[in-house]
DNA sequence: TCCGTTTGTGTAATCGTGTACACAATCATG
DNA sequence: CATGATTGTGTACACGATTACACAAACGGA
């Protein structure tokens, strides 16, 4: 273990040159003699040199940073959505910094501390932080919001979801089959996302001259999603249960069937939402209403292009969902 | 949005005081008078002042970031880890880059761009790296790894996991059920892990008299645990399977039951390993070789902060795992 | 041959902090 | 009151790269 990193100047007085002429080998477009090039790619190979990029990042005003802020790594509903961006993120020779909101406390405080990191881009996964925070703390750097607040704001770019025809869809389905008595299990109490999501469901009973009977909020988990409906299901009587997200589904799902012996779709009828690769799995095979991940992280993407090229271009981009049929509802 | 971000000296100019003074007030312990500090610290909140992380960085040769090298962010099996060391490292004002393996060509590449940007430390979760080149390319921050691969280096810190008591454990049980023909279903077939894994159960077997009948290669996945046990079962004759995570535990749980009408544990057991949080859900209940994961994260932040205060220490830290009783053996 | 252009390289400033050193002012102590 | 320790602040340099500018050499066209 060599304990310190060679230097572009220790490396120019092996080379023979000016560091910067170092500095020339390793840009693209810089005026050098490819003789010199080649002699000094070939040197700092043999001394593993590689230009530190936190000088370069002080030099430039570009760290070639960015800030993920999600709730929780481990949530399936956001993990598929994050592999992806990371992969296209490294295909840019860009780098993620995740930020954890979930599991903690003090979450304006974590994104300071990622802010003065000083990085390109950022974006905003979780409800569980403001549009306004993320604005205000990251203020050198338009954040790309990926909730679904209806704010409109110069300094924001967003991607908006609309799953009123999906939701309209599977109710329409649900009611042929004969169920009549609906309840919502949400997500957070106080996440736009939720409120929306419930939203398109309430709309679409309402067309029909039904209504959310009864409600009950969980945590997104899978134990919550069981208690709840367990909860839910001895409180009133419903044939329906749609839920905030696939893996409270699972737990709904499971929970109606070993505490109350009811069987999907037969008895009650369970619906997802997220579309996650589990909710297909055999054992679950869930219906759900479902978002393409890859147009989504595509949209992303093409936000952060947009920002990276200063390209003026619209700051919003709605994305539709679809319903995926299982065997649930 | 204020386009551009205030400097140090800028502030310096608007409390009246010099650049040093400022960076004074932000260091916990420097000689500065307490009325100057409150008042710079006033100024530079109104003006939103905080210092560069960046500039702070070069000067220190200490960057506070952390690259975690993981195969994916999506697999159960590992997220749960990851959320929980994301969570460690942000309460001691650590930042994660993370580098996505599974998805990503060219690996060495990746991580000698993370190793730019000078992290303090690095935790190498993915098998998919070798210790020689994880040790190569951050041949100035002694790497974590936490493969099980049973190399002595000096310049590695190393978490070794011991399973062998636990699948005797669960091997017992089985063969007392009355099961007598295993199968063994690798994740991937390169991994040192998975050779690690293997021989445990494979030692138990043959204390036993018994032997790994049949033998296949999945990916981690549910749809390869799917798929491989329905080629296994078709091709011989096995009452147990024994598999590489939960995951594909479930998958050939999954097929047994769909593909065979073969039902746990009676007609067949399975196995995961891991001990993920869905592998002890209702739908689940897998019997599983589980691995306590906050004591695993446990063991990686010790190793971090030794290394932190440069302390020598063991370089090694060894963990056993457990059995986890479900109904599927 | 002469002059304008292109090419390759070095010098020095810059990015925004942290900190060693110097120095004045204050304080304690005999 | 003299002296030494302590406290608070400014000056100047270092961290490791990039880059504007300057300049010499090479080159091409008349």
């Amino acid at each position: 273990m060599n304990k310190r990193r060679i230097t572009s100047k220790e490396l120019a007085k092996l080379a023979g040159v000016s560091s910067a002429t170092i500095s020339r080998a390793f840009s693209p477009d810089s005026r050098i003699g490819s003789a010199t090039r080649d002699r000094i790619l070939s040197v700092a190979r043999e001394h593993g040199y590689q230009p530190n990029a936190i000088a370069r990042s002080l030099n430039n005003q570009r760290s070639r940073l960015v800030a993920l802020v999600v709730n929780a790594i481990g949530n399936p509903c956001e993990a598929e959505e994050q592999q992806l961006l990371v992969h296209r993120l490294q295909a840019r020779q860009l780098l993620p910094i995740i930020l954890c909101c979930a599991d903690h406390d003090d979450r304006l405080q974590l994104m300071r501390l990622a802010s003065t990191y000083q990085v390109d881009h950022v974006v905003v996964f979780s409800d569980m932080v403001s549009m306004q925070d993320a604005v205000d703390i990251f203020h050198t750097t338009k954040p790309i919001i990926v909730s679904f607040e209806p704010l409109d704001n110069e300094n924001v770019s967003n991607i908006r979801i609309d799953g009123a025809a999906a939701a309209d869809e599977i109710i329409e389905k649900i009611v042929n089959d004969g169920k009549k008595r609906f309840a919502y299990l949400s997500g957070t109490k106080s996440s736009w996302i939720d409120k929306l999501r419930r939203k398109w469901f309430a709309d679409a009973l309402a067309r029909r001259g039904l209504a959310i009977e009864a409600e009950a909020f969980g945590d997104y988990t899978y134990d919550s999603g069981f208690k709840e409906a367990v909860l839910l299901l001895h409180r009133s009587k419903v044939d329906a249960i749609i839920c905030g997200n696939d893996v409270m589904a699972i737990g709904a799902r499971d929970a109606a069937r070993r505490m109350l012996g009811k069987n999907t779709p037969d008895d009650i009828a369970i619906v997802g939402q997220d579309g996650i690769a589990m909710a297909a799995w055999d054992c679950n095979d869930l219906t759900t209403l479902s978002l393409d991940h890859v147009a989504f992280i595509d949209a992303v993407v093409e936000l952060i292009e947009r920002h990276d090229a200063d390209l003026p271009g619209p700051h919003s981009i709605t994305l539709t969902c679809n319903a995926r049929w299982g065997s649930t509802a």
